[in-house]
RNA sequence: GCGCCUGUAGCUCAGCUGGAUAGAGCAACGGACUUCUAAUCCGUAGGCCGCAGGUUCGAAUCCUGCCAGGCGCGCCA
């Protein structure tokens, strides 16, 4: 709708000014939009105001040019009108809406599935959480913003493949191994000292007790290095699963699992050291080896191989990163904590040190989670160890309202996620009040077919012109935002519009609801309405699918 | 100190790449269930869009400075 309008005006400029009337064809970008207000129309353009310069006229002559040639081919337009500095608003008769039903019907699941991808490769990397604990609710909503992220690329046309980093190599996970070996030893009677540095949770004492029960005295006779290294591979492969647990009851899939250690082994993290050497963008300084990532616009150079002869996580980062491009993706997104920002510059650096244009790796920088319980702060201390997994909050909520709530807010926003609200089955909480439109319009399809024998919404042009109240006109209106939103969703990487999407829908549905019966007596009537009601739960259904959330049938 | 992010109704947040009179939910107040699910709806009230400049026909939106909060600034990841 809003592209005809579009090429109306445009076409109506050319005319105008092959006729003379307009004085240059050097027209700007036509944006129409929905105005605010509903005295301002349907639709709005500022053409003529942005024209202005160009066509060193009046704002309003402009507009007066374009309309008196405005050809409308199918006759949607009710009237036009030209408004305050120079607006053109075009008004849409009813009718006019009624074949968006009709498209979305016909598209069904793939409504709204403009391919902006082109079938271009692009990796999402998330989570890539350390294997050395749970994964708590900050993970979560990296979690499920990279997989709805991913799921609304996928969807506009992109070849998604979600990747998931395993930090399974360097000093974390050797502290993790030293953990469970004192945690072990404490365990078996002997008297230890536990370092602050070391991991404090009782998952440690979990896995110390079942490795003990697999080894015996070994960890305690082996070289110390040998056992450590044995207790942190163990550890490491057992809290990865737990991840793996949790993730898929998220309902979160990961195309690759990507270890670090493979990496290293693969000697790639070696290879591209050598090669940023011999191009004089790694110099040696103190004893370490530092990468130049100061000269691509990052602060200060960076260490990729301490005095020890240990190479830094950066450096597995930056042969990680050339890795991906390797592999083929034309584009590459991160999900990241907001804590890692710092970290962007010196990726991006060695991405441009390598010659591949930066602009082709984007982070999303998901900000903090605060875990609530009715209003209060729940405890998180990392320090002691003490925190609510992502696990627990999953089982006490659900997956759904994990999920939904999650997206309830632009990834750049800090997130209050509060307990006993996500289990609220209120208005307070936007997911039920989504999901209750798709249980809400299953039921009534359900009694139409019960009632009235009404097994099968098809097509009825007849019926359809029975839908004139203006509040089925509205929801039809609403219905036909959804591929724009979707589309926007994509390009900005911002899933939360469509979670902000579907809530104004479900709101526009239920009041549509309270105000009309859908199966009356009157048969055409019911038709039309039964299809209307039938494209709206076609859309939620497809929205929440983007965001990973089941359309319950019943609530 | 430097860098990134944020500042919009009492609270939690939207605001489309600059558009006309600023949006929603919650909380408050008043209403609507013999009706396809009241997990819903209708109404009322609530605003120097942090502050000050600038850009222009037009700024919550872009630029600069300041104020406040969060995060980061390691040969940790």
């Amino acid at each position: 709708m809003k592209a005809d309008i579009k090429q109306m005006i445009l076409d109506a400029a050319r005319t105008a000014f092959q006729n003379g009337e307009l004085s240059s064809d050097d027209f700007p970008a036509v944006d129409v939009e929905e105005p605010k207000l509903v005295l301002h129309g349907d639709f709005s353009t500022n053409f003529a105001m942005v024209s202005a310069s160009v066509q060193k006229m009046a704002p309003k002559k402009i507009a007066q040019a374009v309309l008196k040639h405005l050809n409308d081919p199918n006759g949607i337009i009710q009237r036009t009108e030209i408004a305050g500095p120079g607006f053109i608003n075009f008004y849409i008769h009813p009718e006019a809406w009624h074949p968006v039903l009709s498209v979305i019907h016909e598209k069904d699941a793939a409504y709204g599935a403009k391919d902006i991808g082109g079938g271009s490769r692009v990796q999402v990397e998330f989570v890539s959480a350390n294997p050395t604990g749970p994964l708590h609710v900050g993970h979560g909503r990296g979690a499920v913003v990279g997989d709805a992220t991913a799921a609304i690329l996928a969807f506009c046309g992109y070849d998604i493949s979600r990747e998931y980093y395993i930090n399974d190599a360097g000093k974390q996970v050797h502290t993790l191994g030293r953990s469970v070996l004192l945690r072990a030893r404490e365990l078996s009677g002997q008297a230890i000292v536990f370092p602050e540095e070391c991991y404090q949770g009782d998952y440690i004492r979990d896995i110390a007790k079942r490795i003990l029960g697999e080894k015996g005295d070994w960890l305690f006779f082996a070289d110390e290095e040998e056992a450590v290294s044995f207790c942190a591979a163990s550890a490491a492969k057992e809290i990865l699963a737990w991840i793996q647990e949790d993730l898929d009851l998220l309902g979160i899939r990961f195309d690759t699992w990507f270890s670090e250690q493979g990496l290293c082994d693969s000697g790639k993290v070696d290879e591209v050291i050598r090669q940023f050497t011999q191009n004089k963008m790694i110099y040696e300084q103190d004893g370490a080896r530092w990468f130049k990532t100061e000269d691509f616009g990052d602060e200060k150079d960076r260490v990729v191989v301490r005095n020890n002869g240990q190479t830094t996580y950066f450096a597995s980062d930056i042969a990680y990163h050339q890795d991906k491009f390797d592999r083929g993706f034309d584009r590459i997104i991160d999900v990241w904590g907001a804590d890692h920002h710092g970290y962007i510059p010196r990726i991006r650096a060695s991405i441009a040190a390598s010659g591949k244009d930066p602009s082709r790796f984007t982070v999303i920088l998901t900000q903090l989670v605060n875990l609530l319980r009715k209003g209060e702060p729940v405890a998180m201390g990392k320090r002691s160890g003490q925190f609510v997994t992502l696990r627990e909050v999953i089982d006490e909520v659900g997956r759904d309202a994990a999920r939904f709530i999650f997206l309830t807010r632009h990834y750049d926003s800090p997130l209050d996620f509060d307990l006993e609200l996500a289990k609220q089955q209120t208005n307070d909480n936007p997911v039920f009040y989504v999901q209750y439109v798709h249980a809400r319009i299953s039921s009534i399809l359900k009694k139409a077919a019960e009632e009235k024998n009404i097994d099968d919404i098809a097509f009825d042009p007849e019926a359809i012109r029975h839908l004139t109240a203006p509040e089925e006109i509205e929801l039809i209106k609403h219905l036909s935002r959804y591929p724009e939103t979707v589309a926007e969703s994509a390009e900005k990487l911002e899933p939360h519009r469509i979670a902000f999407y579907l809530m104004d829908l479900a709101a526009v549905f239920h009041a549509y609801y309270n105000r009309h019966r859908v199966i009356t007596d009157d048969s055409q009537l019911t038709a039309g309405r039964l299809y209307l009601v039938a494209a709206v739960r076609i859309i939620i259904r497809n929205g929440l699918h983007l965001l990973g959330v089941t359309a319950p049938e019943s609530m």
